[in-house]
DNA sequence: GCCGTTTTCGGCCCGACTGTTTTCAGTCG
């Protein structure tokens, strides 16, 4: 059983015990025990299987002899009992926004709702309103977040994907047969999400290759199997296609199923203008046109390109929004690479709601071999997230300053995520700020405003010259919640106006300020910074994901500012506030 | 269920908002 397995039974477990109406700290606990398993630095698992769980905050004895069982035993005889007593599916309703345990204990009670389906039905025919705390609106509600989720059934955010890729292209590439293996589709353009994931091989035995994949212990049904394609359904529900073809087709078939679809047809249309024909399979000169002309040896992607009087456009740029014109005029940016960042600001420690401390995540900064990190927890008015008043965030500083004397070459810098309010003002005072190294402001609360209204509330924030950067600009989370209503190009001009720079954060979850903005915001001499949001140690990884949606908007290492070196950096940090 | 400890049990994070109520429960962050 994995750390996750044992963290999820965890959470389900604290779920159950709400609906039950079990103690509210009793299901806390549980809760406090699932994120403790989740981000613990060290093999918590294999401390389990050697009962070696003693002194870990957080984890008394109840909680480390479940963990203890579970890795013992791979099962959980406390969890298995508890969920008997309720039908699988009822989970889901926690996901709908608006329900949370005592709905949901209501409609399972009193209607036998267990299921997102059973739950669209009760709210249609009328029953649900009529349950006491129900009404007209809880309903519509209710449904409208329904209607939300169906929209994006079965896409994947890039944490649930991104690991599966790496597996399966390892796998295709140690088959004997295979001599190329790639992912294509949304997924090698950095989609945000993805519906499914596109995989090609390049193989004189296409059988063979399409037989292991069908094969593969992660596989869990096997939806069609031809002799050079075949998709499956893993084990955590995401549709995969493998395609299988020859070497000297693998470059035409790459850039097809790569895409985008519109990407592709303006691509096929500059070759029939040149008198050639392009599709998956070869690039061909039209017999019979005035003047086609003789086709160069096509090895790769770029010799593609090249042939159509074209520099090679990144996958991420692929969605014919400029790059073919810019890729014919020599002028398409260079875009930045994981390798290029040097540090990371908006990062979480256990003083707010982090899972590792100051130190353990300056330790986890310097092995990645960063030249700095920025530490920003959350500020008072965040209270779920534990958010720190003044004196806590004062000793905070000084701590940070007391931890950079023990490492020569990793700068920590002491910043804060102060919560926007509602009228735009903002958590903490300037004399406050003042002391901090730089500030990440963000909205936590009252997303509902009218655009007008949150559009003036995010403006006015950053024109505080102590407003160093504006975090995850639209508030939403990926296949769960919508963005809320702001207006993005009005808040770009204001921070290019006020020297603000916008955070992308790099949370699977976000990915926010969208990719789409990132031109605009380029254009306009906005500057950016790829921000993880880690909230562990691991957390940190999440600027891969980062770093892939700002390829897709255009960004270079120029533009981003975690991308400088030290010293410049910290000009960076301090030019709004001596403006 | 955990913690801290006045070693045996009391306290554990809190405010805003929404919708359903008619004074507040439930949800969210």
């Amino acid at each position: 059983m994995t750390r996750e397995d044992a963290a999820t039974i965890f959470e389900r477990i604290a779920l159950l015990l709400e609906l039950k109406g079990e103690n509210t700290f009793k299901v806390r606990a549980y809760r406090t025990g699932a994120e403790i398993v989740e981000s613990f630095s060290g093999d918590i698992m294999k401390l389990a299987t050697e009962n070696q769980l003693t002194g870990i905050k957080g984890l008394g004895e109840a909680l480390r002899d479940k963990l203890h069982e579970m890795a013992a035993t791979g099962k959980l005889e406390f969890y298995e009992k508890l969920k008997a007593e309720f039908p699988d599916t009822l989970f889901e309703l926690f996901d709908v926004q608006g329900l949370g345990p005592k709905k949901v204990a209501a409609l399972h009670a009193e209607l036998g709702v267990s299921s997102i389906a059973d739950l669209k039905r009760a709210c249609e025919s009328g029953e649900a309103a009529k349950l006491s705390g129900f009404g007209g609106k809880t309903v519509e509600k209710i449904l409208e977040s329904i209607a939300f989720r169906e929209q994006h059934a079965s896409e994947f955010r890039q944490d649930q994907v991104y690991p599966l890729v790496q597996q399966i292209l390892e796998t295709l590439r140690e088959h004997p047969d295979v001599s190329h293996a790639e992912v294509c589709g949304s997924f090698r353009r950095g989609k945000e999400t993805v519906h499914d994931l596109d995989f090609l091989v390049a193989t004189k035995h296409p059988d063979q290759v399409i037989a292991a994949f069908v094969e593969l212990p992660l596989v869990a049904d096997v939806i069609a199997k031809g002799p050079t394609k075949a998709s499956v359904h893993v084990t955590n529900g995401v549709q995969c296609d493998l395609r299988a073809v020859s070497n000297k087709e693998f470059p035409f078939a790459l850039a097809y199923f790569t895409g985008s679809k519109e990407h592709n047809v303006a691509i096929r249309q500059r070759a029939l203008n040149r008198g050639c024909s392009l599709n998956e399979y070869a690039f061909t000169s039209v017999p019979d046109h005035a003047d086609a002309p003789v086709i160069p040896p096509i090895h790769d992607e770029a010799d593609l390109y090249r042939a159509l009087d074209l520099d090679f456009i990144d996958p991420e740029l692929r969605e014919n929004t400029g790059e073919i014109d810019a890729a014919e005029h020599g002028v398409l940016p260079r875009l930045i690479q994981l390798e290029n960042l040097r540090g990371v600001f908006h990062n979480h420690t256990t003083a707010s709601d982090g899972g590792a401390t100051l130190r353990e995540m300056a330790t986890a900064a310097h092995d990645l071999g960063l030249q700095y990190l920025g530490i920003a927890d959350h500020s008072k008015s965040s209270f779920q997230a534990n958010g720190l008043d003044e004196k806590r965030l004062l000793g905070q500083i000084e701590d940070i300053r007391g931890l950079n004397a023990e490492f020569d070459d990793l700068r920590i810098f002491a910043g804060s995520e102060v919560d926007i309010l509602k009228d735009g003002s903002l958590d903490f005072s300037d004399e406050i700020m003042s002391q901090l190294d730089y500030v990440v402001a963000s909205v936590h609360n009252v997303f509902n405003l009218p655009e007008a209204e949150m559009t003036k509330r995010i403006i006015r924030a950053i024109e505080n010259p102590y407003v160093t950067m504006l975090g995850h600009l639209t508030g939403r989370l990926l296949l769960q919640r919508p963005a809320y209503h702001v207006n993005v190009a009005a808040v770009i001009d204001a921070a290019a106006e006020t020297g603000t720079i916008i955070e992308l954060n790099a949370s699977a979850w976000r990915l926010d300020m969208d990719w789409r903005w990132w031109k605009l915001a380029k254009e306009k001499g906005v500057k950016c910074s790829i921000n993880p949001d880690a909230h562990s140690t691991q957390g940190l990884q999440a600027v891969i994901y980062g770093v892939r949606a700002a390829r897709k908007g255009w960004l270079t290492r120029k533009d981003v500012i975690n991308c400088l070196p030290l010293a410049e950096v910290e000009e960076v940090l301090k030019a709004k506030r001596s403006r």
